[in-house]
DNA sequence: AGTATAAGTGAACACCCGTTCACCAGTCAA
DNA sequence: TTGACTGGTGAACGGGTGTTCACTTATACT
């Protein structure tokens, strides 16, 4: 058993857990009989970059080992075992989300935004903030109704246009009220 | 400062450093002076939810507290700040990736699957497998090279087909060998 | 006013944790 | 063959951990 395969079995036991294990845990992990060669291993895993430790000691994952190896175009096909270990990995959780107490997941209803690539029953991840520009793709509240389009600026006047040409841009009469943008759309086939 | 607020607390710290804070840290995140007071509380969080303890006792976070809250469809609006406590929560990752040993990440390159709502840029969560059925999209090689496209079967022969009608069909000369579906599409806007 | 109940203090305790020390077996190079 | 190095055992230790007990303070309900 090499390295990079216990460092793996220490980060899968976090998956599970959600926390690390104790050194009297990796004891039976490893079928060691001594804490010692667990300390010894664990001090290595850390200077390799499987493993860290935060700043009161405890231990915690290493940086950059998330839960997703990201390779990189299509085209260039899938890297042998051994390459693997080169490979960014990282959590979809912290890549996507960035203000986690304003972030919302929502289900699409409709064919609105259909030529941006956002279908019926996609889901999308929205941020509840001030911070729109005009260009991004917003859910928001018009005349006391709800919709997601993309925010558009003509003349001063902020509209909203759907990306389908079967709909018509919503011109506010009364309230126009930005709620959330659109960080990330998410399509999971079942 | 209430109950809600304090578990949130809690799992900020959780969120921050990848590991459960211990008694003593939570005296400072509360400003209290005697750890029987963190106990007590997390006794209530324990029951509220907010927190629950594995097999062998240790502090983890509760279940269905993962990163994201969950509502329902765009057209529903937004729920109050009172509402917000009844909803769903998850974590991206546990929610898209089943096995995270054979799942990469992979980016997008070429249109010819815009009608399946996959363009260039988008990022493809795909999974190394065996199990893969007809109309699919799968990543595979044909003839030697790499393509993501979907998995067609017309009279017992498999093909892949681009969702573009500018591409055409790839009826495979020699070989198609399937590596990996495609579980999911996720796309990022800046 | 009286009294339950909830919420926090302060101290004590047993236990589990990570660390360390001494020691041993195998391997590989000089 | 010697010597250094790697990877493991076994035991011991100090400190941090969660828990518990007795007590105090504040809030709320008759």
């Amino acid at each position: 058993m090499n390295e990079r395969e216990r460092g793996d079995r220490i980060l899968n036991f976090y998956n599970d857990k959600r926390r690390m294990p104790s050194y009297r845990e990796m004891l039976k992990l490893f079928s060691f009989k001594s804490t010692n060669a667990v300390h010894k291993l664990v001090e290595k895993l850390i200077t390799a970059g499987f493993l860290s430790r935060d700043g009161s000691g405890h231990l915690v994952p290493g940086e950059g080992w998330g839960q997703v190896r990201m390779l990189g175009l299509v085209e260039a096909g899938f890297p042998t075992a051994v390459e693997e270990v080169e490979l960014d990995t990282l959590s979809l959780d912290d890549w996507l989300i960035e203000k986690k107490e304003s972030t919302y997941l929502l289900r699409v209803k409709g064919e609105s935004m259909i030529n941006a690539g956002i279908r019926e029953g996609d889901m999308v991840l929205v941020e509840k903030t001030a911070r729109v520009k005009t260009g991004d793709i917003v859910v928001a509240e018009v005349d006391g109704e709800w919709t997601m389009k993309y925010l558009r600026e003509k003349s001063g006047e902020r509209y909203l246009e759907p990306a389908n040409p079967d709909f018509q841009p919503i011109f506010p009469r009364e309230t126009l009220s930005i709620v959330a943008v659109v960080k990330a759309v998410i399509r999971k086939y079942t």
